[in-house]
DNA sequence: CGTAATTTTGACTCCGCTCAATTGGCGTGG
DNA sequence: CCACGCCAATTGAGCGGAGTCAAAATTACG
């Protein structure tokens, strides 16, 4: 249990102040259940770009708080292909995977140089009975995580990959805004093929939908850096006009 | 809150001698808690085929666990195409999508007809701050359907449309055994289109693809009848071989 | 600063979709 | 009981969106 990582930093936390609060706590809490949270968020840990904050098959102990960088998650198949499940940035918790069984079921890795807070699962858990604002609040947070991924299997379902693209750059661009980032203008942390691989088609399709996006004025690509030109034309991608 | 459906039933629930209990409890209880559990659980509900235990946009109030019968779930988007996101069996849990928001975002209708066990979730919150091993199974239960999920989303992002079908097939054949039915024989409670709205793909196809695996020899089909045949030849479409 | 990785773009192919007609089941009412 | 009508399922023909293969351009990184 709780296991030492090598990488890990006895940092005391301090959840009060903490920037991302907001996103990542109950709202309303008083000091004294504060202070007992944040000896559960008791220790931060780095992880460089490319290394894994956990791998699927790891045994599970914790929850992670993302403070800053950037993660995908992704399972793999037994013959080698593998699937993005996920991005997530600061504020979001991750590792929700490994409460139902013994182990991780993804892997976590880094797509730039991150860093998160650890919270012992079996901490939460104690504290959760105790609390009941935090129970409501983890328990919200599992929900929409499950909610978010009834929202991917209707992009995956049944739309198109052009609608795809056009909601997935819609989706990052309002998780940037609520994070104090412009929701314009910023830099996809991803390679096309990761992004592929979480919208369910090939890199090149990708390529291909930036370079026709741009073509159309939906927006600006070069390279990693987009900029959103036209939200509400984005929008009307998505939901297309049909003859109803 | 804990409004009184009109289909509501009085039957007072004996959990412990539920054949399900092992499905939807945690194991280990001692007697105390499962009396006190019986209390929770205090109401079932018929619902009949065609009819919705709750729709999208629906307050959100309690769980359910299905007693008998079977569900699907599915998501309506703005321009009316929806997207079947699950089906559910006895002794699978529903409604945890209301969670982290005041109103349900899937509509679970009953494909036949069906009864469950209502579960106010403040009951539910309540009881888990007192019983751990109820928290913990909860906990298991909600990470299971995330772990689901993404099972789901490595389906309709990697998987063409043969391998989708065959990866359904096994699914629900586990699902049945599981639950004392026979494994290789079995009713398709849903419509071809519904397959094909879960799987991402058109009724059409599933219907080729039904009468292609009837062709192999993989499986018999006579309208809602399945006969699994040859079930490794089924999980060897998923993994196919590939120059590695 | 050179080498590898990522991205873009093109040409061609094919899987799954669309449109359409037919068949098969099943409940309802004559 | 059978006929009718409705809905689900099957099957065919043709098309198109996204995949595959390949090469060039650009960038990132040790």
């Amino acid at each position: 249990m709780t296991p030492i990582h090598s990488a890990s930093h006895g940092a005391r936390s301090s959840c009060s102040q903490c920037s991302l609060h907001e996103l990542c706590l109950p709202v309303g809490l008083d000091e004294a259940s504060m202070r007992t949270l944040e000896d559960v968020v008791s220790t931060r840990r780095k992880v460089h770009r490319g290394a894994s904050l956990f791998h699927s098959g790891d045994v599970f102990s914790s929850l992670y708080a993302v403070r800053y960088g950037f993660f995908k998650s992704f399972i793999t198949t037994r013959d080698g292909r593998d699937q993005v499940t996920g991005f997530y940035m600061a504020g979001e918790i991750v590792g929700m995977d490994g409460i139902g069984g013994e182990r991780h079921t993804c892997t976590l890795m880094a797509l730039e140089d991150s860093e998160v807070c650890v919270m012992p699962f079996s901490r939460i858990e104690d504290l959760s009975r105790e609390i009941e604002p935090l129970q409501r609040h983890f328990h919200k947070v599992m929900s929409r995580e499950i909610v978010r991924d009834q929202g991917v299997m209707l992009l995956l379902g049944s739309m198109r990959a052009e609608e795809r693209l056009a909601a997935f750059l819609l989706n990052l661009s309002q998780r940037f805004l609520r994070r104090g980032f412009s929701a314009s203008e910023f830099v996809l942390r991803m390679t096309r093929e990761e992004i592929g691989s979480y919208l369910g088609m090939k890199l090149e399709t990708v390529s291909r939908l930036f370079s026709r996006f741009h073509e159309e004025q939906l927006i600006e690509v070069r390279q990693k850096h987009v900029r959103i030109r036209d939200v509400e034309g984005l929008r009307a991608l998505i939901a297309p006009p049909r003859a109803a």
